[in-house]
DNA sequence: ACACGACGCGTCGTATACGACGTGAATCCG
DNA sequence: CGGATTCACGTCGTATACGACGCGTCGTGT
């Protein structure tokens, strides 16, 4: 079983990777022109948020909440900390551990800017829905993400 | 208006935006794995896929089909040329098109694989979902999809 | 015919993005 | 208590991924 090839879930499949794809485009290119003034990038940003609704996290939990590998994310903090606004530094109840933060610097700055971290062209494609639309969209993301989760029992 | 700052709407693409990352995160995973005897990573994949049900096509065509920039098409064909599975010959007609196609030995060779060119995880995990499941998933991203789509005029 | 703008493509620089590997620190265990 | 294992992190090599730039080609207008 299972070695069913079936056209019709196949082609959704297909469908559903060109939507993907597309989505995943959209969400990239207009962050970079955004956040140009900023020089922060997608991922950045993503990244500053997390760091600054904490004070300090080592990188294995920044890389779970941001869904990235920790190679990814290593470099993401190389470029923020070369800018000045992250910075690194040894646990000293875990000397593995490295303690990654804003600077004191930019933290004042972000508290402004803060409402201005959140994905804007993703927010404002919301806004343009309707409550259930939204609703949909939210219920068909986590339903997709649930099912490829290996992890998952599925009883 | 539209500057009104709903808190539950940012909250909502936040939990979005983390949901797309951790989807796109395990699609790509498996295939470097799955495809690794073929050599083939996920966009490789799609751009053979794209090949193989045409017989030679433009690289802006190739990138409408699989929503990426020129450039990335660009080098992904390098790759697949370098490889032996591609091949790029200069249109006839107009001398600035690239007539891109697969290569006849590799093509004997995918008719038969074509089947395992789909995305299989993605294909598993929809054919462990319910019909009306399915729907929901592909109805949320198409959804999204239209949201954000800038051109789309919305009456 | 011929500048000239539009177009398609290749290339470069930069930023992801990942697996593999190496290093040092903490933990386990005999 | 010392060797083996595990763990967290940094780094490397490779493959996306994009905008910007440059070159050659086509279409247009005069």
């Amino acid at each position: 079983m299972a070695r069913d090839r079936d056209p019709d879930i196949e082609s959704l499949a297909h469908s559903i990777e060109l939507d993907l794809n597309e989505i995943r485009q959209i969400l990239r290119r207009p962050h970079a022109a955004e956040y140009a003034r900023g020089q922060l990038t997608a991922p950045q940003r993503m990244v500053m948020q997390a760091l600054f609704f904490s004070d300090g996290m080592s990188l294995k939990e920044l890389c779970r909440q941001v869904s990235l590998s920790h190679s990814t994310v290593s470099g993401i903090v190389d470029r923020l900390q070369a800018r000045g606004m992250a910075a690194r530094g040894t646990d000293s109840e875990d000397r593995r551990l490295t303690r990654i933060a804003v600077t004191p610097a930019v933290r004042q700055f972000m508290q402004e800017q803060a409402p201005r971290l959140t994905a804007q062209p993703l927010t404002e494609a919301l806004s343009r829905l309707s409550q259930p639309q939204r609703r949909a969209v939210s219920r068909g993301l986590r339903l997709l993400r649930k099912a490829l989760e290996p992890k998952t029992d599925w009883g």
